[in-house]
DNA sequence: GCAAAAGTGTTTGAAGTACACCCATGT
DNA sequence: ACATGGGTGTACTTCAAACACTTTTGC
């Protein structure tokens, strides 16, 4: 049993909204409480705020138990929950991220710990089906106006792979034509030089490319209103 | 004296980097801190969250000591800082809001308390430049790609009046011209049929708008990647 | 009439979608 | 040969900036 603290304080926790592409499909991790209260139902990886760490080093901490840090290739943050009843007492605050694997990376995680379909979640705990929803939106826009996909896509890929990528992120069809322009235009591709061996059926081979950056960088910051003088 | 309160629950606070157009340049309502810690130096709007509210709740009463709130016209959250070493001991957690005040409304404001130009700020408290900074930033962001100017816009307005909030708070020239193009194609802008009289030096009377809707919209979703029939 | 300010018309350019067509490979 | 998937070329549309020109006022 825990007391609910001094009067004014709160427990803070940090939680994370981890997305990879799975099966043509964004999936997130989840894992399953033992334990009441929610028993059985699915939790965020989630954990408490340490006295010496910022709540980005606290997300990132609590992950590592949950996956291979180094398999996830972004991590923001998405926004503070604090309904007074978002859980039972005591009052828990929390801060969420967002966090993205790249379908290359295939993380070992323990055994109450599985990726689940955003479109077919298990019964979640507390808010975390909210959180993950406004974690999938947070990705959806980014990827329009981002070099966002460096952190769902592989090393290197050709350009149709990276379209069921966006595709599936997205939800809706996505042209390879276009979104190679989109990308190259914007200077967030790099071609690598290698092509891809055709599958059993044939085909050309494809070229293979990979993203410039690592970083999350704003590639489209104004669609309007930008200072004179700027092109337009 | 305050102690530090049990062992992993923090001191949550809300704060507000409340901006409104004066004299042609954003500015941030501040007040000045009579004790320590920091005394002397300048402060955004603050407050401990209370035990039956959300953080949202909390800025917004808070706020009311300082600003009638009927008078800010939109709020939204711009994120946690929590560097352990922001401010002295005990340690807190903050979620600091962006606020947004018409140039119309010239709410009374406490004797320690006055609206500074953001770009020439005093020395203010803790984190909180770096905090206004970002609010700045995020307000400029939202200009382009929402209807967030009836946050800073009198409820009628000409689009010359208009343009020079926009300039302003972007902080280069803008085009009354496009300006007034761009937000009537997005369909934000409603004439009131009504007309302006001219200034002491003539020109021809300007017709008076208001915006069509005092909520926050996107008006600009995705500049690409937009789902196939969807025009372009 | 002339200056001042508002507002419209029109040109230019960039970005993105759609689609036709060509290219390179496997069987 | 021909099917299959990759890639380019190009037309079309939308959006927004730039700027010339007209409109309506005060003096």
């Amino acid at each position: 049993m825990e007391s609910s603290g001094e009067a004014g304080t709160y427990a803070h926790d940090v939680l994370a909204v981890v997305l990879r592409i799975t099966e043509a499909v964004p999936s997130v991790l989840l894992w399953q409480r033992a334990r009441e209260p929610q028993a059985g139902r699915w939790s965020l990886p989630a954990g408490r705020l340490g006295p010496d760490e910022d709540v980005e080093a606290s997300v990132r901490r609590h992950l590592a138990e949950k996956v291979d840090l180094a398999e996830v290739a972004h991590v923001e943050q998405l926004g503070v929950f604090s309904d007074p009843h978002r859980g039972p007492p005591p009052r828990r605050v929390a801060t969420a991220f967002l966090g993205l694997v790249p379908t290359d990376a295939d993380p070992a995680v323990p055994d109450d710990t599985a990726w689940h379909r955003v479109d077919a979640l298990p019964p979640t705990a507390f808010d975390h089906g909210v959180i993950t929803r406004d974690g999938l939106d947070r990705l959806r826009a980014k990827l329009s106006y981002t070099n966002i996909g460096f952190a769902l896509a592989p090393a290197t890929f050709t350009v149709s792979e990276l379209r069921d990528l966006y595709a599936a992120a997205l939800g809706h069809r996505v042209s390879a034509t276009n979104l190679q322009r989109v990308l190259t235009r914007r200077g967030v591709l790099v071609p690598t030089g290698a092509t891809a061996a055709p599958g059993p059926a044939g085909g050309r081979p494809a070229a293979t490319f990979r993203f410039c950056e690592h970083a999350l960088r704003v590639t489209d910051p104004f669609a309007a209103l930008r200072p004179p003088g700027d092109g337009g």
